[in-house]
DNA sequence: GCGTCCAAGGAACATCTGTTCTATCGCTCC
DNA sequence: GGAGCGATAGAACAGATGTTCCTTGGACGC
């Protein structure tokens, strides 16, 4: 599970390290695409995969269906690791998520994310602002939990 | 698989580099045809045999099935690469696309696509009308996949 | 202190692009 | 019909740019 979060510099080669932890839990590469949030999702081969198979058993006769290949395979790159444990971002995902200087690497579970700063801050919801959605979120009440 | 996005330019001769990734992919040869979005579709030989076949199999008294024929065989071409990687674009295939000084090269999973600009900003969808649309993109939740 | 991790940068290599040169084809004119 | 011409395609090369590899140095934790 990737937990936590890292603020990590993007040199002028538009590389970052990923965190050792991360790293651990990939085999030498990591499928980078755009987020929903201005910001990057990363996954696990077999992870992007799965969503891969899920998008490519859909028809491509159907219009919906070509968008649908293009947002999640345009917009992603499988990136390798070099030997000092970071990946090229290419521009173009560099752009999307507003990434120049320092980016924040932030565990997700299952995947984790690469936020510029100031789309990690402009996105930072407060607790209250969960709690007034109380029913939603219910499956995070310690009492249901078993 | 085809991931990520090219900008690439087309020279007085009409020629394109296609991204040495997706050389890679491919035998040395692409199978190009026209779109259904103003753009060009790009085959590895072997898929494109199995389309082929497939739309060879549907009864040709069949309206849909004709036009899928003209698709798929009157505006395709089996191009070859130069030694430097680059394909010639024959003039046809580049008026049902727009295409003129630059393209932009689209992974879509097992083929390519090959945008001009102008077109490719068009039709870009955002991943704010994907949330907009849950059920239809359902596909791409985490939470069904196995 | 030693090892690990991250930052930074140089060098080597690969890729992309524009250009040149040659071969081929079709056409015109003699 | 054959020679000459222009247009087009293909091969090869060179410069600029981008990417990968490798090394160094500093910070931190054990």
């Amino acid at each position: 599970m990737f937990l936590g979060r890292y603020e990590h510099t993007i040199d002028e080669k538009g590389r970052i390290t990923i965190p050792s932890k991360f790293r651990e839990m990939l085999d030498g590469s990591v499928y980078v695409t755009q987020g929903f949030d201005g910001n990057l999702q990363a996954f696990p081969s077999e992870l992007f995969e799965l969503l891969a198979n899920q998008v490519r058993s859909i028809s491509y006769l159907d219009a919906n269906s070509r968008r649908l290949r293009r947002i999640l395979f345009a917009n992603a790159e499988q990136i390798k690791f070099d030997s000092a444990g970071r990946i090229l971002l290419p521009a173009f995902l560099r752009d999307t998520a507003n990434l120049t200087d320092n980016a924040i690497v932030v565990g997700s579970g299952e995947y984790f994310e690469i936020w510029s700063p100031e789309n990690w801050r402009a996105q930072q919801t407060s607790l209250n602002d969960i709690e007034a959605n109380e029913t939603r979120f219910s499956a995070l009440d310690l009492n249901t939990l078993q």
